[in-house]
DNA sequence: CAGGAGCCGTAGACACTGTCTACTCGCCCG
DNA sequence: CGGGCGAGTAGACAGTGTCTACGGCTCCTG
């Protein structure tokens, strides 16, 4: 039963957004990255106007830059938490890692997937590093432990090979099939209704076939 | 010698831009799209402006909504000139076909990623489909004849296997090499400093090693 | 307790964007 | 010759991000 199966429908309820803490009483810096978390989730990246999450956080549209110089800074730590957010799911993915590498990879990459589909707007929103202020460190850094430990499952898996090359491709194979998804490319070329299908392919290619099937 | 082994810099020289034919003689529609293809191959996608463009088509900015009603409209135009430019890429690397089809698919996806690096500022554009008609017929489907090649291909370099879904697969993994490698964030990640054995993992894993090697 | 300094947010200006609307010019056809 | 019409101009409008001057508030210091 896994998340990954309803690729066809729109819903977006999942998240992680949550809490949204109460209103006035925090610091105005997080009240804003809240603010932007909400609106992107609710109304997609374009949404995510400096004037905007202002209006919205109920201060003028000159506050947000005392904390955020440029609105660069701003998307970019909008950004971040969805980074954060992912990485905590993928966490729980693999939970106390006692599973076999190859299944804990899968789920891996079912979470991936499924973070896409349900944080579809934020994200498109991390992967717009002409918005982001992906030249500072800090932000693309984001994913490194992620991808450590992809890298690492890799190795488990295929002890022969380049891990990080492996893994690398298979990341990058992963974004392209989350982001040609979300754009119903892969749809209309392959005809595919489920992702789950593509998704088994991929991995199947870059890790070898699972063993009990 | 293929294109494909200087990824490191950030030349930019290659396109296929070229022609930009005679200032004022042509029809305004098409020096409107010949205008943004030279700007978005200099400046990037951001610069594509309306405004900008009829400036530099010197024409009023009012005057090209007479062709294109919307700013998306003309974006979109000039996107397709960007797929049509990869296809005829793709085209000209496929040559006559005589070539083992693993070749050709491996020329077929150097071809690819070596067009995302001449062309940036193009590439990026043509996957912004929140700022292109990507629901209107005919953008989406430009792609289509291409990825019908690659899955003819696939199917003949392995005839076991569903043709489309390992084409999908691996056009995914293209995609998703070309936007992270231009990111940067696959060097960080993985150290590599060339595509190149990127490039063939993906391609070994998806089609089987190549033969002759 | 008085006073000043520094932080935090406001308000307005500026250049720029995309869209919409009125208009002018020049050509062609009847 | 005259009217219609396509093609492009010019201006208005709301909205954007950035910058700057200003007001109020707190809190620390003498």
């Amino acid at each position: 039963m896994s998340e990954v199966e309803d690729w066809g429908g729109s819903g977006a309820s999942g998240g992680g957004t949550g809490a949204y803490g109460g209103g006035t009483g925090r610091p105005l810096r997080d009240r804003l990255v809240d603010v932007g978390v909400e609106l992107v989730a609710r109304e997609g990246a374009q949404a995510l106007t400096l004037r905007e999450i202002a209006r919205r956080a109920g201060v003028s549209h000159g506050a947000p830059r005392r904390y955020f110089p440029t609105h660069r800074e701003l998307l970019s730590a909008i950004a971040r938490r969805g980074f954060d957010g992912l990485g905590a799911r993928a966490a729980a993915a693999i939970g106390d890692g006692t599973a076999p590498p190859r299944e804990q990879l899968a789920e891996l990459a079912r979470v991936y997937l499924a973070f896409a589909r349900d944080n579809r707007g934020m994200y498109e929103l991390m992967f717009r590093h002409d918005v982001l202020e992906s030249g500072r460190p800090g932000l693309r850094e984001t994913s490194l432990p992620l991808f450590g430990v992809l890298a690492a499952l890799v190795a488990r898996v295929r002890p022969d090979a380049d891990a990080r090359l492996i893994a690398g491709a298979l990341w990058a194979n992963l974004h392209g099939i989350a982001q040609l998804w979300l754009w119903g490319s892969l749809q209309l070329a392959t005809g595919a209704e489920d992702i789950a299908p593509l998704l088994r392919s991929a991995l199947d290619a870059h890790l070898g076939p699972e063993a009990d099937r």
